[in-house]
DNA sequence: CTAGACCTTGTACCCTGGTACAAGGTCAAG
DNA sequence: CTTGACCTTGTACCAGGGTACAAGGTCTAG
């Protein structure tokens, strides 16, 4: 399998590609006799597993932490638990941020329905958002 | 004010005071004999504008356009109202996206706690992460 | 034999919000 | 007169996940 055609295969470029392997996700493939690379369909199925992590909100260096393990023979499941219950506690900690600001927001917009922008004075540059909550 | 009590003032380093001035979010301020930049106090007004629409979650180049509009002699409350509304349909969908991250992620986690490494496939790289659901 | 689709490498660039460092100038206190 | 805290400019770098481009090699169809 060319390089193009295991692009096509994971929905991602042929850079991309290049990229993975660059960033040590990707073990360096064979080479045809014209220099080409020559995937293996393990190829895919690792790039299969790339995007599922990504999907789960790995970042590629993490992934890459967990294709090490496996490379070196380990099972990186308890690596992989760890990693996942990191991203949990961080997606809970911004869902919460988020949410803070969301109400925010919304009483901003709500002074803003309230405020009328003739009496906008030019020291607060704009008093919708002006410390005097 | 000097630029180091004018950091000290906002919560905010000089480097950060100098990059906000490359960026155009704060003008040129006067200069001393000596060459130090000498600012007015309502540098520091200015800066707490910025740190509030921060918070807000607008980017710099927002709130320079804000800045731009106020500095034109335009009230730019219609156009912070605009961008509130923006960035509050944004961090809805952000909310979502990560609600449906969370419960993903929760699976996943549920699955490694029944799931026994010892079953972990080489060809998987990691069966907490597979693509069977 | 040539066009065009593919492949190679290397390098630089995108965004965001700064941070770090180097090499030098200035000023007040002791 | 020196030390240390401050200031100046310019430049490079960080994460993260790629994308873009240049300049060239290769292969296949017509």
């Amino acid at each position: 399998m060319r390089i193009g055609e295991l692009a096509e295969s994971a929905g991602v470029s042929s850079q991309t590609i290049r990229f993975y392997e660059r960033q040590g996700l990707l073990a360096e493939p064979a080479r045809g006799a014209n220099g080409y690379r020559v995937y293996e369909e393990s190829a895919a199925t690792r790039l299969r597993f790339i995007a599922m992590a990504q999907a789960a909100g790995l970042t590629l260096s993490q992934i890459r932490s967990i294709l090490d393990l496996r490379d070196q023979g380990t099972t990186p499941c308890q690596h992989v638990t760890t990693l996942l219950d990191t991203r949990l506690a961080d997606v809970r900690t911004r869902i919460r941020d988020l949410l803070t600001l969301q109400t925010e927001l919304e009483t901003l917009l709500q002074r803003s329905r309230l405020l009328d922008p003739g009496d906008c004075a030019h020291q607060d540059i704009c008093h919708i958002l002006s410390p005097s909550q």
